[in-house]
DNA sequence: CAGTATCCGAGTAGATACTG
DNA sequence: CAGTATCTACTCGGATACTG
């Protein structure tokens, strides 16, 4: 047996890990559909954001938001108006999910019309 | 890094629509790295992809391999030893995910020097 | 406006044991 | 080898009500 043959599974699992990693960075009902929305508007308040995401709940959202900041992914921004105004927005690392967003939407429109027509 | 196009908001929910297909299509906490592993080797069975996906259990294998069956993107192909062997491969249709899948990759890459960098 | 708090059912997932 | 069966714990997510 050639070694490569070693080397490649080896490399493999890591490769499987960081799909993982994504993966669990992604997880929950909603998430992308969140990201996808703030990354539309660039900036977008809380209660935008329930109007964006059909069936989310306020619980949901917050939730999720609180998840998607600690991963990096957006930041929370507090302006001092009366009543205090908050912003959602992508951080830099967030808009390099864009790709997959893309790709994400690409294909789901592709299988929707897969799946019905068969 | 892009910033997302003007669409029209009503576009915009279709999209966020067919984001929600893809994920609840692979959704669940295996079945990209199950993709991922029989992508990598072309053929794969039963007990391999128990061997590649560290952690998961029989139970869930099973279950996770008969949601991506019934959603087209694995076929499963008896052969007619002794004991019988099973095949699990990607239809066509699976192997459109290929873009997907290494994008999501890179990513978790990315986002795992990120998040330890920080 | 931007969230919290609480209750609860349904689904997800692990461990273990068993089958043809 | 390729799965089922069962039991159980944990998590997800919806509904409703409430706060500064």
């Amino acid at each position: 047996m050639m070694e490569c043959e070693e080397f490649k599974p080896d490399q493999h699992k890591k490769e499987m890990m960081a799909v993982q990693d994504t993966m669990d960075v992604l997880r929950g009902k909603w998430k992308i559909t969140i990201l996808s929305s703030i990354c539309f508007y660039n900036k977008r308040r809380f209660s935008d954001i329930l109007n964006d995401v059909h069936g989310i709940s306020n619980k949901m959202l917050s939730k999720e938001l609180k998840e998607l900041e600690i991963n990096q992914l957006i930041t929370r921004t507090v302006i001092d108006t009366h009543p205090v105004t908050i912003h959602y927005q992508l951080t830099e690392h967030g808009k390099t999910l864009r790709t997959i967003i893309d790709n994400l939407t690409e294909w789901g429109k592709r299988h929707r019309r897969k799946i019905i027509g068969s």
